[in-house]
DNA sequence: GGACTTGATGGTAGCGCTACCATTTTTCCT
DNA sequence: AGGAAAAATGGTAGCGCTACCATCAAGTCC
């Protein structure tokens, strides 16, 4: 009589057909696999040839099943399309791809709703680690998240309570210096222009207010923004209502590059003279910013190293050794460009 | 005696507490949650109030394990910051949000052994369905995708020989239309400027040529490639080799648009006149391109379409009901804009 | 009215792996 | 050398779910 060779698993090899080969326990062949270093060398020997002849991969849903633990990150971020989350996600991903770890992708739409939904329909699966963007979680989501039984990496931004860890930086620092040095250039009717206000939006709004109130500047007629998803055409049309609003600005910090951008090919069109008529500072420093013409002041911004960051620490937490800090702040850099030297 | 409550599973709700708690057998419950159709409407309710009640959630690793077939959609992507497959992550996940299926998203950086590599870690993973970039799979990737066992859906391409579907549009016909335009609009001496030469931007070189050749204009040394990644920075740089390699240029056709932004922002600091001078033609149309200054024509991609019809594909594939039709062209649309207006 | 579908429900036996504990072997003391 | 501790290995019993088959009640047919 022939082995029944398991009607349902598609014939792949199991953990028991390399214990045989190898001749051994099949918990010896799951040791081999998973902590070399407790079996003897002439067994994990024995044990690799087996898994290599049989071209043997572990099912990762039996090993999640069995062990309670999937080999899984979770992630979550607001958009895709956006660059600064891509940049994100890239070194989240390229810190992840030599690692036994999977990665599981949310997109929440800059929706608190959607990502409490995300979050229960990943906290079943019991992931190893959830890296979630920004701070302001509902608290229906931070209960959720503190009661993952995994390391939690809050990422884009700090703050002083972190559900677990943290890594980031001050967006209400980086509003304000970025607001700064339009002043210290010499400007002075200095408009805000903002889409999809966000919470980061939002702080970097208030690091503006900061500035321009210890100035003396501030005149809320100088804030134009809209919930509206940003883009570079929204920039253009948001800086045309900020104009018509305050027709002698001369100077705008953008909420982010494309806005940015959008202001800089309306000046083009309007033969709108930059820096000297308009000054112009956006924020994350996008490649393009310095090849713009004129070249555009940004805020530089450590986007795949935060992403990088919040695996190394979400990875050191579970091998054990909790990093000392768990809030870590990666700073930013204004970078000083032709559509403020005047 | 209390209960034992599994030392490890943590003590989330199992089926079996569902089943007890509705008077029915596990299986039953089972049933109720997969296939509602086939439970009596009485117990559907009772076991549809016992999970409310206990806040049951399947868990996706059991069920995997037990149906030999996990609900997961493998996504594999040449790049995640490149916007054209963000925009085709955003509709595979659109798509996806409101069914039962998660994504396995992999990033193969343009690379045939990463793919190679990252589809022998999905594969026993038994997806419900694999969605791939391109058509162009080394042999084993080949051979990986077609015993899969699961739908498999090519994307961003056409092509004449699916491994089971295909979305896209003919990047080649791409290239030979947007060359085709600048050769009607008046110019002549029309370069091609590309980076990051994957099989699509191949395919478009393939166009230009064709369309030059045809209209008797092609020159190799017209010709300006690169295998490094594409970025705005690297346009501009591209276009002053081209320019230096060949002054009488008098249009460009950019194998994406950061490429085309880049060699904007350089006429501009160059003072050449666009369109006059030089007309310009991009690939993608990215929102920015209608707002530039001057606008720049583009071809215009389905790309969040074809992510969407892509799921709609692979979706229907699963139910049983395979589309008549295999290779899905979703075509593309030449915008004309300032930059080709002379 | 009896044999025969059909539909709803349940019991049993795994899916492939690892936690837990038991056992054996080796190493290291004094 | 004797004993204890440590290291290496294995057996058993699930993890939570579903495939498969069995059961039973309610039609269906002539």
């Amino acid at each position: 009589m022939i082995k029944p060779r398991s009607r349902r698993g598609g014939g792949r090899p199991t953990i028991a057909d390399v214990a045989r080969k190898a001749g051994v326990g099949a918990i010896t062949v799951s040791r081999a696999l998973r902590d070399p270093g407790r079996v003897s060398d002439e067994l994990r020997r024995q044990i690799e040839a087996a898994v290599d002849e049989l071209g043997y991969v572990p099912d990762p849903n039996a090993r999640a099943l069995a062990s309670a633990r999937a080999e899984v990150f979770g992630v979550l971020v607001p958009s895709l399309t956006n660059n600064v989350f891509a940049e994100v996600l890239r070194g989240i991903y390229d810190s992840l791809s030599d690692s036994p770890f999977r990665i599981q992708l949310g997109n929440t739409h800059y929706s608190g709703l959607e990502e409490e939904r995300l979050l229960q329909v990943f906290a079943p699966q019991r992931p190893a680690a959830l890296i979630v963007a920004g701070i302001d979680q509902t608290p229906t989501s931070r209960k959720l998240l503190e009661n993952a039984g995994c390391p939690v990496v809050q990422v884009m931004e700090t703050g002083s309570d972190p559900v677990d860890m943290m890594v980031g930086f001050s967006h209400l620092d980086g509003g304000r210096t970025a607001t700064e040095h339009l002043i210290e250039a010499g400007y002075r009717r200095i408009g805000f222009i903002g889409a999809r206000m966000d919470p980061r939006s939002q702080r970097r709004l208030a690091g503006y207010r900061a500035a321009m109130d210890k100035a003396g500047l501030f005149d809320p007629r100088l804030v134009t923004t809209t919930p509206v998803l940003s883009s570079v055409s929204l920039g253009r049309e948001l800086f045309r209502d900020a104009l018509a609003k305050m027709p002698t600005l001369d100077g705008v910090f953008c909420n982010n590059d494309d806005i940015a951008l959008g202001v800089l090919f309306e000046c083009h069109r309007a033969s709108i003279d930059v820096p000297k008529t308009i000054g112009i500072v956006g924020f994350n420093d996008l490649d393009m910013m310095q090849v713009a013409f004129p070249s555009v002041t940004s805020i530089r911004t450590p986007r795949y190293e935060i992403g990088r960051r919040a695996v190394a620490m979400a990875l050191a937490a579970i091998t054990g050794d909790r990093p000392e800090q768990r809030v870590v702040d990666l700073g930013f850099e204004l970078k000083r460009r032709e559509s403020t030297a005047r």
